[in-house]
DNA sequence: CAGGTAATGTTATACAGTAACATCCGCGAT
DNA sequence: ATCGCGGATGTTACTGTATAACATTACCTG
């Protein structure tokens, strides 16, 4: 899907959730669309400031919260940032390999897995948040 | 397993790995394990420094990362914060769950998930970090 | 146009984590 | 005993991450 198409498909998501994709919402998702990995709120915050002059961190962390709500995007806790999801379409259970070493991300479906985990959290009564799942590890480039 | 038995266990693992479990890092063990769930290293460190005087963040960041590493404590990125591991002498593969409402911590087995889990990371080539993983969410006595 | 709602701008601050260097302490070798 | 070493802690200062609170704007609707 390239990015024309994949813009398309978010802001028909937008819409679907009552939103919409506003210009600076589409331009955050552009910036993140524009790295191989996982990207962080800070540095979109510097690429914005670039692009258009001012810009204070609210307005990045404000795109980033509704883009990664209605699944556009993955936040990536055990790294701070932020990477963009290409499957948000089909509604998927993801789990995501993020590599510690060069921040490269790889988005698997891992339907047993998922099933597994369900079934274990349900005896105990516990509802998860997250549909996705993210892994920190090292990416078979990156073996030690 | 009460306080002063897991100390014991605690001050075993530390020899068995070449180190010891100062009265810095068993002051800050106590201290986590006298919370039920998740403590963030900041109110670790309040604690301490009501506890002993002066105290600065890398005193308890360093406290902390030892005890995280050799799996005294986990860490909950999701929250940046840790919680008490009480199984660390049975090298285990566990499953947190992590209430985002009230702060409790439950830790399941779930040797079935992790299988299904290394597998599929296997097929990617990937190598996961953690050997625990975190899920937040919303515990039984949270549900909305 | 008036009034409401969602989005964005702006300022200031809170919270989280680390670098770099100084000091101290326990222990073995001379 | 004391010198020197390595691990642990103390101290200062800083970088990075995230949010509160309030002002302003854009846009839709009646
Ligand atoms: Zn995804
Ligand atoms: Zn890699
Ligand atoms: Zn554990
Ligand atoms: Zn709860």
């Amino acid at each position: 899907m390239d990015t024309q198409h994949y813009l398309q498909a978010a802001e028909r998501l937008c819409a679907a959730n009552g939103g919409k994709l506003t210009e600076l919402r589409r331009q955050v998702l552009e910036l993140v669309l524009g790295y191989p990995g996982v990207v962080k709120a800070y540095q979109v915050l510097a690429d914005l400031q670039r692009d258009r002059g001012a810009a204070a961190p609210p307005t990045v962390y404000r795109a980033l919260d509704y883009l990664a709500q209605y699944g556009m995007l993955h936040r990536v806790d055990a790294l701070n940032g932020y990477i963009v999801c290409h499957h948000f379409e089909c509604s998927h259970q993801a789990l995501i390999l993020a590599c510690e070493q060069c921040g490269g991300v790889e988005e698997l479906d891992a339907d047993a897995t998922f099933q597994s985990l369900s079934q274990t959290t349900a005896r105990a009564g516990f509802v998860p948040r997250a549909q996705s799942l993210v892994l920190t590890g090292s990416c078979k480039h990156c073996q030690p």
